[in-house]
DNA sequence: CAGTGGTCTAGACCACTGG
DNA sequence: CAGTGGTCTAGACCACTGC
């Protein structure tokens, strides 16, 4: 790239900012990361889709006017982010949460004995899937305000004909405005994928909370389990792209077969 | 680096594998993959130990006969698996658990109000340290044999006064010869750190199974609470360069005022 | 075979640190 | 100011995929 040209395309120029602006911090920002940011905005905005492939690293240096090595950079974080994948001899994908074959991203529990492959699919059951108001708490989580309309959908996941997992999560109501019981007990496939197909949302990055707590009455019942009987409470916050919450979800694990599994570095 | 000439230096070179040997993989193996190794060794090795800054990319070119791409590839991997930090304008330094403001790196329980920093450091309590012969399953894990000799610790650690977590930990006894209750109590800071530093044992990476409890009556006294207040049971397995176990430690966590934070990408 | 991502090089220049 | 890591380029070649 010569030092006189315009570039990124599209985007400021990344040089040390000559203005005057006070104590603001000099930002200055490398060109791969533009790149990153313009790529980025060609995910969200529905340009390449989940699953699809992007173009080829020498087709987004041209048309971004940068060398291959600056969006390989770029390509290369995203894909560390776990948004794209890469696959040598065929192109770059956008990854989704479907055809996976890594099913259940988000999903810590595993069987104490051998992993999810031998231990089968699990059978889903939804209890139901309501449109309420948001409470306080509901509505901090999810950067709504308070009273603006959720979706409210519990089921239970079991394994090998034993219930294992109560969960209960809310969504915003707008963006997935028409979803019922009905669509999500006819899905195949993880939840997060008819999310991706449906309405269009791809959950990127969560957190999860977790704690050991006794369950209540009902909650004991579901899960049939004693009321004493000690269960993992995992409160986790989806994210979509630009860190937008688009998902709270409070799951109870049965932990006397099955284990959350962590990997610290 | 000419193709003629004999790289990296003190390796075996990384074309493909012309020889015979019938079903081996082709094992391709690109020169920075080799570089990483070499870099590997010198961690392993204590040529360059924690806290210290290892030499310039430049260096490493030169002694290795590549390019700065190429040792800068190797190092970034090794950044991104947290064994080496990079600090512009100043160097490259092997990764420690001491003297580093990220202070517990694996210990991931949060309080629930405020950060680590707010609550302010945690008191330690050892309760004991005994030399102990490996039971079958602590061999396992530890990759022992049965019958071998190992260090057991108990600690209880609390937060403004109360206490949260009551830890057990075993250790293989040959690395680890000389450690007692003494030196574990009077040690000020991380315990990944005096084990740096006493028996130069590197934690590098560890494995987490977390399930919910309940306490049997020793656990429950040390902790303070009652019989059936459920906990986190927290098993770890820590392990230093080329995956060996160096550590099994087994923790409960009080999760009424804290919480295990984890966060899925 | 053409097209893709993956590796490697050599060189220029920039940003940050400390003497 | 010299030395470090960080960015960017241009070009060559390699490994993998699928036609």
């Amino acid at each position: 790239m010569n030092s006189s040209s315009s570039s990124p395309a599209d985007s400021a120029s990344a040089g040390t900012d000559g203005g005057s602006a006070g104590l603001a911090t000099p930002a200055f920002s490398p060109l791969y990361q533009q790149i990153k940011g313009l790529i980025l905005q060609s995910l969200q905005s529905g340009e390449w889709k989940p699953g699809e492939s992007i173009p080829s690293e020498m087709d987004l240096a041209a048309r971004y006017r940068v060398s291959q090595g600056t969006v390989r950079k770029a390509i290369d974080e995203l894909a560390a982010e776990n948004l794209l994948v890469r696959r040598q001899g065929k192109g770059t994908f956008v990854a989704t949460h479907a055809e996976q074959h890594v099913q259940y991203r988000f999903l810590r529990l595993m069987p104490d004995l051998g992993d999810r492959q031998t231990e089968g699919p699990a059978e889903r059951t939804i209890i139901d899937c309501r449109r309420l108001r948001a409470t306080a708490e509901i509505a901090r989580l999810l950067a709504l305000r308070t009273g603006d309309s959720v979706l409210q959908a519990r089921r239970v996941l079991s394994f090998a004909g034993r219930p294992t997992i109560l969960e209960e999560l809310w969504l915003p109501g707008t963006p997935f405005k028409g979803l019922t019981a009905e669509r999500l007990s006819q899905y195949l496939g993880p939840m997060y994928a008819l999310f991706e197909t449906e309405f269009g949302v791809r959950m990127v990055r969560a957190e999860e909370k977790i704690r050991a707590v006794l369950p209540d009455a009902a909650q004991a019942a579901l899960l049939k389990v004693g009321k004493t009987t000690p269960l993992l409470s995992v409160e986790r916050v989806a994210y979509t792209y630009n860190d937008v919450p688009m998902e709270l979800r409070r799951g109870l694990y049965l932990t006397d077969t099955h284990h959350y599994r962590n990997v610290l570095s």
